[in-house]
DNA sequence: CAATTAAAATAGTGATCGCTATATTAAGGG
DNA sequence: CCCTTAATATAGCGATCACTATTTTAATTG
């Protein structure tokens, strides 16, 4: 058979294609080039095999982003640099489009309700670690005393779901930028980028 | 056979919360009451059952959020009231979480890609209602002239999906109009909403 | 080389997929 | 009432679903 990680990597590109319920195991085995009992053996199901997928995908494809938030950057920049790199995540050329995580299994038969809230948990997660560096900034006084960081971080949230959402629909690297540009603005104590007059 | 209204209202409910590959036709029939050659002989297919349930569910559910944005309110006003008014449908309490099409087939089999298509068509159109709001705003000086309505509509197009991600997540109400209040702080020549000193 | 063990392939499990041919029932017209 | 027509229900089409029992191959041992 072949290397582990090569099968997860395959494992994880088709799922991210096609999501979970799109992906058949005959569609795994085939592109794994194994057979069914060796895909059980391995991975055991098909549901643990996406649990693997993920985490192997997540490591490989956003393992730096935390260490962005992590820097000594300014939050705002940091911020900044965390949803490019999102972007450019989402509009790999020759990668699936979007994110694996940001909007797999949001719909879903009933019988997957299991799959959808591990993808929600691992959503909520990343919103987590948005807040907590937006936490760090209010102590740091970059952020006003009092800001609700909590939304924030699910304003943010949004923005990045959307951004893959939009990327699965065929949006441009430099789109999800502009866009990204815009919700910078939102950011406390920013103008907005529109030059002109403000009332 | 049951009245055709009340097939799609209850087809366009379980599409809505299983979205389409979670949702077999044996679920739809059950549903309905009805018998496969029944739903076969009168909504022609899977997928053409699932269009019509579109149609049937878009007209009820938000056939009213277009006079918000045609009415004489002015931009931001109108927009605020829109996005509250989706954010109302992403979590009506005996209805599925989130909205039918705005995070609907966004990771798909290959065989559904032409299913895909259709949902990005609907989002896109709804994208496209909103910059055309944005530009008779520019045209009657709300928005200050060169303002890139395109950009502004496709960011106010993520809060929306990811609005509708994070209420099949399990999101509330409040939640999620918090999460407006922030993206209009991002509208051209509005401070933000926190109070404090602007550097 | 023969025996044992481990790996891999074949073949197939019952269930369900989207969809339909055929049989049954019900309704309307003479 | 009988005959025709239309609507409905039963049954089942081939294909595929996630998953395995069994067999075959290959590698490792004495």
């Amino acid at each position: 058979m072949l290397d582990r990680d090569t099968g997860l990597d395959i494992a994880a590109r088709l799922f991210w294609e096609r999501g979970y319920e799109g992906t058949s195991t005959a569609d795994l085995t085939k592109a794994m080039g194994i057979n069914p009992p060796t895909l059980y053996s391995t991975f055991g199901s098909k549901e643990e095999l996406y649990r693997q997928a993920l985490d192997f995908s997540i490591a490989r494809e956003s393992g730096c982003r935390g260490e962005i938030l992590a820097s000594a950057l300014p939050a705002y920049e940091a911020l900044g640099r965390y949803l490019y790199n999102i972007a450019d995540g989402d509009t790999q050329p020759d990668k699936p489009a979007g994110c694996m995580v940001s909007t797999a299994v949001l719909q879903h038969a009933e019988e997957n309700a299991s799959v959808a809230r591990m993808t929600a948990a691992l959503r909520e997660a990343s919103m987590q670690v948005l807040k907590a560096r937006f936490d760090r900034a209010v102590s740091e006084g970059e952020l006003p005393a009092g800001t609700d960081t909590d939304t924030l971080a699910r304003f943010y949230g949004a923005i990045i779901q959307g951004m893959s959402a939009q990327a699965c629909d065929g949006a441009c690297n430099a789109l999800l930028k502009r866009l990204i540009d815009v919700a910078l603005t939102a950011w406390p104590g920013k103008r907005t980028t529109v030059t002109g007059s403000l009332d």
